[in-house]
DNA sequence: TCCAGGGATGGTAGCGCTACCATGACGTAG
DNA sequence: CTACGTCATGGTAGCGCTACCATCCCTGGA
């Protein structure tokens, strides 16, 4: 006859303790919780009576080691602060705050190593669903994936051979279609302007090598990239570097928002008249953009809905319900605005 | 006799599995990766190459239910997307992904109730220490401090009575400072712009408007505000509005860089002259600040530290040492630009 | 009247790990 | 040589919950 182990919980009510006091058996109080259909009213009410007086709260640890399942999505982004994901985040969490799963978020700083180690934390959790960033993972990132043995939606890009699921848009598309509105606009020596040269902004560029190679104007001189973090200084930076190399630039397409918006800063700073000398397209279009004097050109993109729509289909197929499509493309629109309205 | 419940973890390789392999007991392998200084060298060794062999990933749910302590850290934040939050978070992140720390991230979306929500959902996971955002907590969510039986880090803010640890600044002061800058700079009839006023902002304006009083300079109908959320759109508008009641405005002080920048734009929409005909100071000094034309004044605050020293304080307190102070002021900086240079 | 079938409820045995204590080997003091 | 501590290691019994099966009761058809 051992004591028990005296309450390494530090007193925080139990199932058992919810059970003894509603009169009823712990697995009953368990089902209530779970499947209500599946109880009497009569004892659900007494265990709901029951929890609120005890203020029990289930523990997640507990269920997640019994069931083999803890109700976790596992979310990998590559950088919290990049609004654009940070949208994304803000999407997934909104989604999920009704129900009963938590998040648990990974900072992979665009590196597929991390984005493995994280994934092998994630393996033990047995998440709910998985999330990640982008389409470009690691052979062994492919492999966890495939055998998390959970839902997988892969977001911000559509492609062809998804893991499982994915939500996202073509950054081809849109690079080369606001590479075709500058051409449109009557801009020639078009740069094309990117920091943290990542798989999406590659594919970006690839859809402004497109266009612009079509319009028979393609010059590798009027690339100007760089490995470092994206940020409205350095895009300031990197014009006035795109400027020195090639002084007849008349327009630009920026990678994303934070460079388009140091370029017209500089633009301001040097008296370089945007659009008459200069045309700027950006990408995302943050809030910021249309309220910018002049106010910036911007492809669109749909950074809070792919964080809900990725809950969306991983909360279905935790359901059982086949997908309709497996790869939803939301698409993204070009807002053309003063920047460009030459 | 019955059969094991067939794995229902799918398979993936328990401690038992590499206490067999290694030829040891398992509590011997729980010691070798928890306290490896109480395992000989040879032992060691011995599970190590188990557990490369076999993959082995320890169960966090495992771990958590029989030490009756999570390696969560338990974060809570008003926003995610908000740069100043981002950052914060970010610094946590980054300070604690060598260790074996999780982050548990909560969205109080700026609710005192949600706040409440969150904790008592923490409550059962028994996290390893606690970090919120500010000080104002509802008495409900500082029982829910008080008790939860790990090291609590109020953030962003100093104050007077910490539930266990802060590190913040005083955002009195920073208004203050803001304020008086602009009133040095020769302004008189300077406005406060404030979106979303949560009490970090109420405190910022009562530093304006302490300023302004011991200038003889304070006038009610020189405050705009608004418990929207803050947006560059939103900085502008309100400029309008706050223009439109004051037409003598000459100074601006906004509570952050959004509706500094908004205004900033608006400014050169309608061709007042910066700083000339009018000032303007931001709050938390987001990079674009420097670059903007005219680069804009603004009150640095260190955000990324504050996650980072939120992080180091929570980490030695776990391992028991006493802090040397329990409340860190990491204070702020004025940096004057040209948006205030008259 | 009896029995099959289905719904509500409960008991038992784990999930994978660690706290707690026991054990045995060794060294040291007396 | 004995008594006793110390160190490395292991066994056992849970942590709080749920999967799986057993049991019980009620209903309805033969």
């Amino acid at each position: 006859m051992t004591k028990p182990r005296s309450r390494r919980g530090g007193g925080r009510p139990t199932i058992s303790d919810v059970a003894r006091k509603a009169g009823v058996g712990a697995i009953t109080v368990s089902r209530a919780l779970r499947e209500p259909g599946r109880v009497s009213e009569e004892l659900r009410r007494q265990i709901q009576a029951a929890i609120g007086e005890l203020g029990y709260v289930p523990d997640p640890n507990a269920r997640a080691l019994a069931s083999a399942r803890a109700e976790v999505f596992g979310v990998l982004v590559p950088s919290l602060t990049n609004n654009v994901f940070a949208e994304v985040v803000r999407g997934i969490y909104d989604s999920l705050s009704d129900g009963p799963f938590r998040v648990q978020l990974g900072n992979t700083h665009y590196s597929g190593l991390e984005e493995e180690r994280l994934l092998q934390v994630f393996g033990p959790q047995r998440p709910a669903a998985l999330i990640v960033a982008g389409i470009d993972q690691t052979q062994t990132s492919r492999r966890l994936l495939e055998t998390s043995g959970c839902p997988v939606v892969q977001v911000m890009e559509t492609g062809p051979d998804p893991v499982d699921m994915m939500v996202g848009f073509s950054h081809l598309d849109g690079g080369r279609a606001a590479t075709e509105h500058l051409i449109e606009a009557g801009y020639r020596r078009i740069g094309f302007i990117g920091a943290r040269m990542d798989p999406r902004s590659q594919r970006r560029l690839a859809g402004y090598r497109a266009a612009m190679e079509k319009a028979g104007l393609f010059d590798p001189r009027l690339i100007t990239t760089t490995p470092l973090l994206s940020s409205v200084p350095l895009g300031r930076e990197m014009f006035r570097d795109a400027l020195a190399k090639m002084p007849a630039l008349d327009g630009v397409f920026c990678n994303n928002d934070d460079i388009a918006l140091g370029v017209l800063f500089e633009c301001h700073r040097a008296a370089i008249a945007v659009p008459q000398t200069m045309g700027i397209v950006g990408f995302n279009d943050l809030d910021m953009m249309q309220v910018a004097f002049p106010s910036i050109t911007s492809v669109r993109t749909h950074r809070y809905e792919i964080g809900r729509r990725s809950v969306g289909m991983a909360l279905a197929a935790i359901a059982g319900e086949r997908p309709e499509q497996r790869v939803v493309d939301l698409g993204f629109e070009l807002i053309p605005r003063e920047s460009t309205a030459r």
